[in-house]
DNA sequence: GGGGCGATTGAGCGGCCGTTCAAGTTGGCA
DNA sequence: TGCCAACTTGAACGGCCGCTCAATCGCCCC
């Protein structure tokens, strides 16, 4: 019950993560990994099972990171309506630079994966089912803080977050036009306005 | 100049490109190609050079098949605008059964594609592009005929149709909830309601 | 009917894939 | 200090990958 020397695990999920993030899980062979995490495929295998539990492994850390990078938003700007706003506009606007992909990763597998990883695939509809419940969730939060009308359907607004962010990510990737995506942006925030609709 | 008993190019390239839509360019295989297409590959290798070579026709088929079923959806019905909305339902919401993916095959490679295949990248980004732009005469000819407000900025309601579309598909292969995307697809469908804005 | 030539065939190349496992290394405990 | 168990190492396996090319086919013209 030694267990010497062992690897940082969390590192470990961070460096697999950018990996998979930048070339999808097709494109990455377990060679590549290796070399970014490095560590031996038996230390790897002894640890995550298979390439396909690696990267089950990676989808649950980087959806965990991305909802803890809300909760920072929510926590940094006062109303939860501003936080939101904050996460998205960090998302689409600023991470550039920093992020393996203009995509984010749960799409990005949605649609390289097919039923042949059947597996993987239910795994990344369920997280991304979760990710819109907690956008819900907030937004539930939003309209019982008097932030926003109690006229608003928080499922079909956290629905349409989802879908126009995903859209909007397409669209960087397809043009790295910031500025038509800023220009964008503004109708998906419209309804985070306090008090619209 | 033979050209004797020659493969049917235009029915090669239909079945390609279902295969491709389906598994994406990385998973599929080139064995998977001659079994979809029926040619051996000295054959394949004559008439496309490569896998990518092949891959680059298939991108040019699609969007030139998407273009026609688009124009083909205008002559049907007599204003631009209602060619448009039924083009639009088509995809989002009859294809689904007999399409190889929910997604659209561009926003797909343009999400698997990385800088290591640049040219088919370029290629999928400049197709996006083109289909935009096609999104835009279409409409630029519908305020023309007066059935929009001079009002609209036509390149931007072009680019927020590309960007929904593109939302509003990955959302049906997240969940496959046909109505809850219908219900989404009113907010996309609303500008282009004759004399909005 | 036979010769020529472009099109087609499919066995097979070198290489990379995901994965395994025998051998080696490490560190805590007696 | 010596032992054992936990952990790591990296060579190697079978298989599939994208692709090539010598051999064969089949049509057209003479």
């Amino acid at each position: 019950m030694a267990n010497t020397a062992k690897f940082d695990r969390r590192q470990v999920l961070e460096r697999a993560t950018r990996l998979f993030w930048q070339k999808g899980f097709h494109a990455t062979s377990t060679r590549d990994l290796q070399q970014a995490i490095d560590m031996r495929p038996g230390s790897i295998y002894a640890a995550f099972g298979s390439k396909s539990g690696l990267f089950r492994e990676v989808l649950h850390f980087y959806t965990e990171e991305m909802s803890e990078r809300l909760q920072q938003c929510l926590a940094e700007e006062g109303a939860i309506l501003d936080g939101l706003r904050t996460f998205l506009r960090q998302i689409l606007l600023q991470d550039g630079d920093n992020a393996p992909s203009e995509l984010c990763l749960l799409a990005k597998s949605l649609s390289e994966l097919d039923e042949g990883e059947a597996e993987l695939l239910s795994e990344t509809r369920a997280l991304l089912a979760a990710t819109e419940e907690n956008f819900r969730c907030h937004l539930q939060s939003a309209i019982a803080a008097g932030e926003l009308s109690a006229q608003v359907d928080p499922g079909l607004l956290a629905r349409q977050l989802q879908v126009e962010m995903i859209g909007l990510r397409s669209y960087l990737r397809a043009t790295g036009d910031r500025d038509a995506v800023r220009e964008l942006a503004d109708n998906l925030f419209a309804p985070l306005q306090p008090g619209s609709q």
